[in-house]
RNA sequence: UGGGGCGUAGCCAAGCGGAAAGGCACGGGGUUUUGGUCCCCGGAUACAGAGGUUCGAAUCCUCUCGCCCCAGCCA
């Protein structure tokens, strides 16, 4: 953990803390993450998390899980399993505080006939429609419904037929009677409840009318007991309405703090979008390596420190801003160079053959399987007289800054030997280079020469006969463009994918160590990246996913 | 003057009247059997702009400009 994560102050912490200080709630904290059960939790999301928990955490306090689960056409319980497998991933635990607002249909139904008792709440016959024509628009106010000044007791029986299901779907609402010439258009006489012969995935068949989640989400956390409504800034101006309805019903007043969500540039966050990518097939599913998904990030072997590290540098603010991806990767090799043990890898081969080595001898060499921690100790890695290196190792005619293997040039394998480059073999009518053969130096083992002779480069290497086959997927940005919703004339924001965002290697070469290994293991491929197992593996196949790559000065220097 | 927000380096972001933290990215140098890691060094005479208050302002006031959100019986 960088030594910022405690101590980051953002402006919310800073609320709570004078909270806190102030005694304000008896000095308790209370939180709650509200999602709605109709998708997959995104990194986005786990922003909301990681402050409601952490807050909750750092304060002594605790905070709820509560599905916010007023729509029954949308939602299911299906995506409820995945949420709290995604919040458990993330190192949170909600205990026993596992709630729905469809466990407070009841209690918000009291709420509804204490307002309308209150003469703060109507029953309304306009059709969807003409509530819209009568709302006004941002500049111009609403008229008042023609069914505004209805009795409270004719309200009151309405309502109740509403509840029994005499009337069709959409026939009716009921609207809190606020100020339809208010400037904020959620005062304009919001709709509370609407008809909805549907089937609640808790609930079942017991309600036909539905409150909306404007008239739930404040008066859940208020019977909850939250003391911090944290979410984001479109909330704002809804603010006022959540805070009109908890003073009719003179219930405990949370206090409602919004923040700016999480935007990453080269992807998207929009829960719709993301949708249409899996539904189209443009990715293989929410758990695609190349999703901003917590189980797309998962995949591809983000964890969740790394994660939790990145929201804390990003920090909480109210601008509405764009994070650079290049932060979330450091944030992965940050942790990883630390952890992840070494292996040799050749994603694409070239076959070596070192000319003077003897034909059938076997060496087991030494390699360190991390220079960051000693403790991780030594393996062996056999070397024989057919090698693979990485194609992009060898120029036939290297410009001035490449000083990897070229012919009649010195490089050193690493935990091996010196080797020189005495011929290449190219096939004839491709002109390809196939093979190269190379002569080494017996004195070398190991890696060091002992004339002192420098080499100017290190490479990786794998023995032919001992390598293990494998498949790797090579990820990259799923947008080409920073911004992926910026469209040229014509074209669409999905014309905006990165055609390359993931490239199949079918015919890599992997040191044996690797053999065994299994789905959720995680490396690094020396002088390429960190790489983990991929689900799709079994017992004739492994295959790896690049979750991110090492910082390449060279691939810079050709970019340039 | 519809309402609500926001404007600090390329990207995030501290700062709360005493005089611009930090991270990422970027550039330069050193170490190195990963062109990795690590270690140095480099950046805003300046905080959207213009006025004003003050001994002193990114921080207070005024005006201007720019960007975001709101007209679902979605959340």
């Amino acid at each position: 953990m960088p030594s910022d994560s405690v101590t980051a102050s953002n402006f919310i912490r800073e609320i709570i803390k004078d909270d806190v200080k102030n005694n304000k709630n008896d000095g308790k904290v209370y939180t709650r993450f509200p999602p709605e059960p109709n998708g997959y939790l995104h990194i986005g999301h786990a922003k909301s998390i990681c402050m409601n928990f952490g807050f909750a955490e750092d304060f002594n306090g605790l905070c709820n899980l509560r599905f916010d689960d007023t729509n029954p056409v949308k939602e299911g319980a299906e995506y409820a399993e995945s949420i709290m497998n995604d919040i458990r991933w993330l190192g949170f635990e909600w205990e026993d505080r596992l709630f729905y607002a469809s466990d407070y249909f009841d209690k918000l139904y009291e709420f509804a006939i204490d307002l309308i008792k209150k003469g703060k709440a109507y029953v309304c016959d306009l059709s969807a429609d003409e509530i819209r024509n009568t709302r006004g628009t941002l500049k111009e106010p609403g008229i008042n419904s023609p069914y505004r000044d209805r009795s409270i007791d004719e309200n009151l029986d309405l309502f109740k037929r509403m509840r029994s299901g005499e009337f069709e779907n959409g026939t009716r609402v009921l609207r809190a009677k606020i100020d339809m010439a208010s400037g904020n258009l959620n005062m304009r006489d919001p709709v509370m409840y609407r008809i909805l012969h549907a089937t609640h995935h808790r609930s079942g068949d017991k309600w036909c009318i539905y409150p909306t989640y404007d008239f739930t989400h404040g008066q859940s956390d208020s019977i909850e007991g939250i003391t911090h409504s944290i979410c984001s800034l479109e909330f704002e101006d809804h603010r006022p309405l959540y805070d009109w309805y908890i003073e009719q019903l003179e219930i405990h007043h949370p206090q409602q703090i919004e923040f700016a969500r999480l935007n990453l540039n080269h992807t998207i966050m929009s829960k719709r979008k993301l949708r249409e990518l899996v539904e189209e097939r443009y990715v293989d599913g929410w758990d695609d390596p190349r999703m901003p998904t917590l189980c797309g990030l998962r995949r591809r072997g983000f964890t969740p420190t790394a994660i939790r590290n990145f929201l804390t540098r990003i920090g909480v603010a109210k601008r509405n801003s764009v994070v650079d991806v290049a932060m979330l990767e450091h944030c992965l090799r940050e942790e990883q160079n630390k952890s992840a043990p070494r292996r040799m890898a050749v994603l694409n081969p070239l076959k070596v053959v070192i000319d003077n080595y003897p034909d059938d001898l076997t060496e087991e060499m030494e390699a360190v399987n991390n220079p960051e921690d000693a403790s991780a100790g030594i393996r062996k890695v056999p070397f024989s007289k057919t090698l693979y290196i990485e194609r992009d190792d060898f120029m036939e005619d290297p410009p001035k800054k490449f000083y990897r293997l070229a012919p009649g040039r010195e490089v050193r394998l690493r935990y091996a030997y010196f080797i020189k480059c005495e011929d290449v073999i190219k096939d004839e009518t491709t002109g390809e280079v196939i093979e190269l053969h190379c002569t080494y130096d017996p004195a070398s083992r190991g890696g060091n020469s002992p004339d002192g002779r420098k080499v100017k480069a290190t490479l990786h290497w794998v023995s032919a006969e001992h390598a293990i086959d494998a498949e790797v997927r090579l990820y990259d940005h799923l947008f080409s463009k920073e911004d992926p919703l910026e469209e040229e004339q014509g074209s669409n924001w999905k014309d905006n994918i990165n055609q390359s965002s993931r490239v199949i290697l079918n015919t890599c070469k992997l040191e044996p160590s690797l053999k065994d290994v299994s789905v959720g293991y995680f490396c690094q491929f020396e002088r390429q990246g960190y790489f983990c197992v991929d689900l799709d593996s079994n017992a004739n196949k492994l295959v790896f996913n690049r979750s991110v790559g090492l910082k390449d000065e060279w691939l810079r220097m050709q970019n340039k």
